[in-house]
DNA sequence: TATGTTGTTCTCAGATCGAGATTTACTCTA
DNA sequence: TAGAGTAAATCTCGATCTGAGAACAACATA
């Protein structure tokens, strides 16, 4: 039998129903605090309970353009906003994480500098920044654990590539760049060291030979500003300075 | 309406058909070569071309179960095999991956040490070891694309987990350590400089106190053996000599 | 017994690191 | 407007880590 034949005699209807969504971790920073979007479920299962934003794929829709469309859908973000980052984290699929059927879903994670205020969907959904240390204990399905593995994704991904430039806008500080480590990380980071040990990373960032109008606003001189270079991996890495007791 | 009667009226099979399958990259090394797992098609579409293992997701069954149970299914290697490393490495959905429906493919990698020939499953497909320089430059479906992605997971995981030590023996030497960062890499390695970083991280290697019965093939004293020891995360990182041309 | 191989340890100069101090330029308040 | 406080940027220094090579001893093979 050939391929043609074997198509036309295929009936994909003949299998046990399955369902695959996108569910988005999106981070952003406020206030010096790292944010989480989440919404508030406006219908079953789990109504009024926070869960992540998300959504069932489109039957001819790529997943990262799912991710991309959900996330817009919330926020109001154009897909294509310069400077977001979005990423697969990864696939939960236990049988039993959704009462309505067998779902896969497809988690990503979404890095982007201080985004608007959340913009209620078409169906009316509540959806706003959360700081994530006031996040609610319990999510809807298995989304405290998706929200979990992408904080330690978006810890370990500061380490070894150019992540914290998405935090920020076009062009920053190095003061800047170090707040987003100190609000990731959640420690704070010797200025002087992370100074010498950014500029000595090749590509990691690039000068602009032009300093902020003002000083800092409790003083101090004129920072020198800077944009996101052209590496893809920070060598060497920056470390967490706390993960050696988290080694074993 | 509540969760139950919201339930009761959910059909499932109003939904476009969509399927999920496993696919699994799994990793052995074979005369200081690294070997990936392939199959020949037994069955349209693509039938006689080289593939992944895999299969579809049984309707009650867990992603790493049925990852397990598929790479069981071809090289016999029980699930509970006790040095077998099996982790997800992401999920493959393109619209038009699968001619036959919508398949989202969540693929897996393992680690093992030499593994037996493979035992051509129930359904009589040919399973083989190819050799990964070997190996055709056109696999079924995006599985060219999979291999590349695990075989890069393979490669960094080696730089910061203690996964070499799921390529050999559960006692070995410093020098089949080496030959696994070696092979994989594909570059060779300072013998002195590995041995001392390997004996520096904590908690990567333990001593056992024994030496191998004879020196090497070719001569050499006898060697120590040592077992894993108990660090998840590499401190400091053993990193690939080569990375520092691929960061940009 | 001679030769070559290899596991292990040592040496040493250069790079990197953490911790702290210094200098300088700015904002704010008195 | 002078002084206090703050923060960017640079420097210092000892401790640690790194790469490259050498040394040495224990072994297999011829």
């Amino acid at each position: 039998m050939n391929d043609a034949d074997f198509l036309a005699s295929y009936d994909p209807h003949a299998y046990p129903p399955v369902a695959v969504t996108v569910d988005i971790v999106a981070f952003t920073i406020r206030n010096n605090a790292l944010n989480v979007l989440l919404v508030r479920r406006a219908c079953p299962p789990s109504e009024g309970m926070w869960a992540l934003p998300g959504g069932f794929v489109g039957q001819w829709e790529d997943l990262p353009t799912a991710a991309a469309r959900e996330l817009a859908e919330e926020t109001g973000v154009a897909t294509a906003h310069r400077r977001l980052h979005l990423e697969q984290l990864g696939t939960y699929g236990t049988p039993d994480r959704d009462p309505r059927m067998r779902v896969f879903s497809v988690a990503y994670v979404a890095f982007a500098p201080d985004l608007p205020d959340p913009v209620s969907g078409s169906d009316a959904r509540e959806a706003a920044w959360v700081p994530m240390d006031e996040r609610p204990a319990e999510l809807a399905f298995d989304h405290s654990t998706i929200v979990a593995d992408g904080l330690e994704r978006a810890r370990s991904k500061l380490e070894y590539t150019p992540l914290a430039t998405k935090f920020v806008g076009e062009e920053f500080t190095i003061a800047e760049l170090r707040a987003v480590y100190e609000t990731v990380w959640g420690e704070s980071l010797h200025a002087g060291n992370f100074h010498r040990k950014v500029l000595s990373v090749p590509g990691f960032v690039e000068s602009t030979n032009t300093t902020t109008e003002r000083g800092g606003a409790r003083g101090g001189p004129r920072a020198k500003l800077y944009r996101a270079g052209d590496a893809r991996l920070l060598h060497p890495a920056l470390l967490m300075p706390s993960r050696e007791e988290t080694v074993r």
